[in-house]
RNA sequence: GCGCCUAUAGCUCAGAGGAUAGAGCACCGGCCUCCGGAGCCGGGUGCGCAGGUUCGAGUCCUGCUAGGCGCGCCA
């Protein structure tokens, strides 16, 4: 349990008690007691914690919210850990307890490392987050890059909330695009001898595809022994494998590793279609129409029922999706969280409806929906097709502002809000980027320790040096942030909000480098020196927790 | 037409039913005999509109308005 949470459990049962008293002395008149509701306010003038029990039982003590609280605070027991106490506001238990509880926290990081913060929450669930899966035809964009960051953190998250993650990237290298693709490629490389060569009227003209058609003509040279069919098959496999290679060289650059490279192929190499189909049809949920085999997804809520084969006897994305899914479920996950772009909102209801189907509840899949990015240059938005050829990558991207400030800039913004992204200005602003603010502090403390390491000062530890010195208001304003860190994460991962945590990130860095202008350190006397270098030495270890997080560098210099 | 998302400071965006709504950028002042000035301290404007629920609403509900996206035997 964390210092935090200990504290609150201290003060409910000393509230509990107190209205049990209130009570008994026939001044407090409650049928029940809901939860006592216990927070950190955000102004320290309202204390440490702050509770809103007397506005929430007022009514049902038919009492004005301040004279409840009035009440409850003239039983709460006298001389304990609890400093002071105020009623403040429209009926504020203000609680102003003394800095032990302070000072455990920094002992509880030095004790955790790394581990501060971390929980047990998620214990027994095995989730499976599945982002990103971008077509194997091509380079990824910055909404892939958007999903990678958002899906790598959300694993980092769940991982510190005690939850298996698993993550996934599944690769659609069997369906219609990759077929168009393979057709591109055929046609680039036919080029290469004969410039007449028809290119296919739908195929992708971008460059990539030309450059990759080279490299095909230099490595296989016996491609033009085969027949037609066999080439066309063999550019699918070989065209998708090289864009896959390529997007797990983009994405390790930019930190994403994903645990699996989930091919759909071997779904259907293995079967897992077939299988499917016939799970559904055994359960009587499939029917035939105009040559077509449908699933009856209105069963489970769908808006209409969809299409499993194709009149022309082909799968449809669907059918893959759900042998797929199927395979998650089989393999033990209890949750599956996948992360679409919104032009695949409209998909959730079949997928919940296949999920339930299979013979799940419904919330076994979480679907969450990234919105786009829009990308601007001189103020406009830059223009981009696929189809054209004409797209800023997720490499160029990452050339251009760098892993940290693209992953730090995605995360700073909540995931289902559409993002306008000003190139000019993540450039020219890089040295202002709130993510070397962040980064900064972390330098500046290993700047210090590095100092006093020469100085010949050895780093003590928490029971050698008196905490009780750390004294200065901006001193307490830094450890409670550090104390906050465990309910932070925890939420973060609960809302499945990233987004909360690099504000963390800038508020401990903030609260650091005020330290730091009003509180010397090695100047100071030994007694004080010492306890402060264990403070900063906990503050670094946080800081390269939360960063760890984000999946940012903390550098030692900058 | 139906569905999803969004609307908060000049700009880009945070915001957990709570007390005086925040950050970065931009703009204007201060702060270096001393651990990294990529820093600190100060300065000001804002919740799209109208109802409702609640002791209390930027937050929840309803209806509008505006923008983005979707509604395929494409993926």
């Amino acid at each position: 349990m964390s210092v935090v949470s200990k504290q609150k459990e201290q003060l409910r049962s000393a509230i509990q008690a107190a209205i049990e008293a209130a009570q008994a002395g026939g001044e407090l008149e409650l049928a029940s007691v809901p939860e006592i509701g216990l927070e950190v306010p955000r102004d320290t003038d309202h204390g440490d914690f702050a509770s809103n029990i007397a506005l929430v039982t007022a009514k049902l003590a038919r009492k004005a919210p301040r004279e409840v609280a009035q009440i409850i605070v003239s039983h709460l027991p006298a001389g304990s850990f609890i400093r002071d106490v105020e009623v403040a506001g429209p009926g504020f238990i203000n609680f102003f307890l003394s800095d032990d509880w302070l000072f455990e926290t920094i002992r509880a990081i030095e004790k955790q490392g790394q581990t501060y913060g971390d929980s047990t929450h998620g214990a027994g669930e095995k989730i499976l987050l599945e982002f990103v899966s971008a077509n194997p035809v091509g380079p990824m964009n910055v909404v892939n890059a958007r999903a990678a960051a958002v899906g790598d953190t959300l694993a980092r998250l769940f991982r510190a909330a005690g939850y298996t993650v698993g993550t996934e990237f599944y690769v659609n290298d069997a369906g219609n695009q990759a077929d168009v693709f393979a057709r591109s490629l055929e046609a680039r490389y036919q080029q290469l001898r004969n410039p007449e060569y028809p290119f296919p009227e739908d195929g992708y003209p971008a460059s990539y595809v030309t450059d990759l058609a080279e490299v095909l003509d230099r490595e296989h040279p016996h491609l033009g022994e085969m027949s037609l069919e066999e080439r066309l098959a063999f550019c699918k496999r070989w065209g998708t494998d090289q864009m896959v290679e390529a997007q797990k060289a983009d994405l390790k650059r930019y930190g994403v590793e994903f645990d699996l490279w989930f091919r759909e192929r071997d779904l259907h190499s293995a079967g897992a279609l077939k299988e499917a189909i016939s799970f559904l049809e055994n359960r009587g949920l499939l029917f035939e129409a105009e040559d077509a085999l449908w699933f009856r997804s209105t069963d489970f809520g769908d808006d209409k029922d969809r299409v499993i084969v194709k009149s022309d006897g082909s799968y449809t994305y669907v059918t893959a999706d759900i042998a797929y899914h199927h395979d998650k479920l089989k393999r033990g996950f209890t949750r599956l969280i996948d992360i679409w772009g919104p032009d695949h909102h409209g998909y959730i209801g079949r997928m919940k409806a296949a999920i339930q189907a299979l013979g799940y509840s419904e919330d076994t899949l979480e679907v969450l929906i990234l919105q786009y990015v829009a990308l601007l240059r001189n103020g406009e938005q830059v223009k981009m097709s696929k189809r054209a050829g004409e797209f800023i990558t997720m490499e160029d991207l990452v050339d251009e502002v760098g892993k940290d400030a693209a992953r730090f800039f995605f995360l700073n913004r909540s995931p289902e809000s559409h993002l306008d992204f000003d190139l000019d200005l993540a450039v020219e602003q890089s040295n202002e980027n709130p993510v070397f603010y962040v980064q900064y502090a972390h330098a500046r403390i290993c700047s210090i320790l590095r100092q006093g390491r020469e100085m010949g000062v050895d780093l003590p530890k928490s029971d050698q040096v008196d905490l009780s010195l750390l004294a200065h208001e901006a001193e307490h304003a830094l450890i409670k942030q550090l104390a906050a860190l465990p309910e932070e994460l925890l939420t973060a991962a609960l809302e499945r909000a990233p987004q909360r945590i690099t504000p963390y990130a800038l508020d401990l860095a903030s609260l650091f480098h005020s330290f730091y202008t009003h509180c010397h350190i090695l100047g100071e006397a030994e007694p004080v020196r010492d306890a402060r270098l264990v403070l900063v030495t906990q503050v670094r270890s946080v800081l390269q927790k939360v960063l760890g997080i984000l999946g940012v560098d903390a550098p030692e210099q900058m």
